[in-house]
DNA sequence: CTGAAAGCGCTTACAG
DNA sequence: CTGAAAGCGCTTACAG
């Protein structure tokens, strides 16, 4: 492969000139630039982008930080971030910081982005005070999904609105024994997004004048395996809930079918909706809050990339709005 | 942020001498070998990844290729890979191909490549003659997942063992109208697995002395939004099949409940089968064929890493096993 | 066992 | 508008 030093001998300029005129830069005659730029082209040349990186202090690669990797709202992330930053030529980096435990992660290190990336995307995850002063030791901008890091912008939805609305659903079409699946995980307590939703829920409860039945909020580790499992527990209770709030679909869907599993008939005689309208949502009939999460996405990586290009550093929050989307999983409270 | 330089300085001893003794290597006395590695740590040293790609020629960076990346089957890859990568000392980069266009995806180019990766590994997707030219010219190792590239190692399933177990399953339940749903998509015919996939369901029809309804035969895009959609036509088809075997658990997933939409129940008056046993299909009782995707992705990871770090360039193709897993979706053929 | 020096392939003031 | 040269921060023969 050739480098920069072929074209310039090709062409009869110096490396100097090859480097501003492959740029763009002013101060390039339009024939010296044309010549340049048809060497290097004849030469299939691409700058090495180690040695553009040494040079310039820039990288043009960002880290994208999650606390997993397989489950659908931190892929269609990855996946929305990954295209709005390369087609501003940047490149993503991928850190799964998830454990072999639900409780732990691993910690963002100095090793993962001193020299590496010019900047970062957390995805929801909430950032330890020590890691948060590694990024501004390294004078790094970020920008956070969810989970928000002081002083840096955010891209989230309203949590709290979010969950009113979806209890408000509820308990417009008659119910007022509500359950609750996807509480506070103990070790994770700092997660501000479980916190909110279910402090929403106990308000909206409270401003409808409805009782909260400590017995029927559930933890479960937020999968539909765990919903499914303590959603059955929930609902061999007697009495039990007519329906069930879900703070995601996943786990809509899992005590959807542990009621199902118990004969119970969806909708009518137990509701349950989620938040986020979930890839398999529309398909399973689920009744939901969407949140656009590519849209989320986009805006961050847009946001890191004017901070990158423009020095743009915001520390703007973005809230994006979230709607109801009624299927077939609510339905009037049973007589 | 401290340099080599800073280290040597402290240590009292050159950089050449602080590279070798920070990356452990032979003919340095352990005195000065522990006087550096205390200095380092002392100044929180981390190496430019930037300045020892450009000495060194290698970037610790692998390209992780996919046509989506928001898809289970890709988001499972892409999380055993970079954990795999990580404990070893490398990186993943991402590049998602996905195109506005379902039959189309971007190429990949040298400037993805070049300088930036020191090998890739593509999941499922089909290279064209001048990728594979240009990644031979660039010289990388590449490991391919699913859809093999000639020459080079490839992990993956058997296609046709396993959609062989999947109709084999529906024809001892007495099956014998059997439907499809996962035909091969018409821009696209060069992928492998539908076109292995719908072969082998072929065969297998054949060797019971089955006939093939070709209207029975759908194509659909690979979700379950189109597969509930194509299934509901197919359904209302007299005759219709008593049962659908569908390339993926999400096909599979959107084929019951275009089923139960209809009034059918499963697996009483229709049986469905899917494959992969996607994240899911436990929860909602499918009946599918289990191939463990995070296996593959740590087993191609596990390769690259081999060629990159010992030079074992092998060509091996790993076939993983699959696994029938009956559950609630399939059930004798009705009266 | 250790150091001086060249080199990796660019970018960026500084001159002219 | 263009070039010579320093510099980015490492690694790697080559000497000793």
């Amino acid at each position: 492969m050739s480098t920069i030093t072929d074209v310039a001998r090709v062409a009869g300029v110096s490396v100097a000139t090859v480097s501003r005129a492959l740029r763009g830069l002013d101060r390039v005659s339009p024939e010296t630039r044309q010549r340049v730029l048809d060497v290097a082209e004849e030469l299939h040349y691409v700058a090495s982008p180690t040695a553009t990186s040494l040079a310039s202090g820039r990288t043009r690669v960002v880290a994208v930080v999650a606390p997993f990797l397989t489950r659908w709202f931190f892929a269609t992330l990855v996946s929305a971030i990954e295209k709005e930053l390369r087609s501003r030529g940047h490149h993503a980096i991928l850190f799964d910081l998830e454990d072999d435990t639900y409780d732990q992660r691993l910690p963002l290190t100095q090793n993962m982005l001193w020299k590496r990336v010019d900047g970062l995307i957390t995805l929801n995850v909430p950032m330890e005070p020590d890691e948060v002063a590694l990024v501004d030791r390294l004078g790094l901008p970020l920008v956070a999904i969810g989970s928000s890091v002081p002083g840096r912008p955010c891209v989230r939805i309203d949590d709290r609105t979010t969950m009113r609305t979806a209890v408000q659903h509820l308990i417009d079409l008659g119910h007022e024994r509500i359950g609750y699946i996807g509480d506070v995980p103990r070790n994770v307590a700092h997660v501000q997004t479980p916190q909110d939703r279910l402090d929403a829920f106990r308000a909206t409860m409270a401003a409808a004048g409805l009782p909260v039945v400590e017995e029927w909020i559930l933890g479960s580790d937020w999968t539909a395996e765990a919903a499914a499992r303590d959603g059955a527990g929930l609902l061999r209770l007697d009495p039990r809930p007519t329906a069930v709030v879900a703070a995601s679909d996943e786990m809509a869907i899992g005590v959807r079918e542990s009621a199902r599993g118990l004969g119970l008939r969806v909708p009518e005689d137990f509701s349950v909706i989620g938040i986020d309208d979930y890839v398999l949502s529309g398909v399973l009939g689920l009744t939901t809050v969407r949140q656009d999460v590519a849209a989320q996405g986009r805006a961050a990586a847009r946001l890191l990339l004017a901070a990158l290009l423009e020095g743009d550093e915001g520390s703007d929050e973005v809230v994006m709005p979230t709607e109801l989307v009624v299927r077939s999983s609510t339905g009037p409270v049973p007589a």
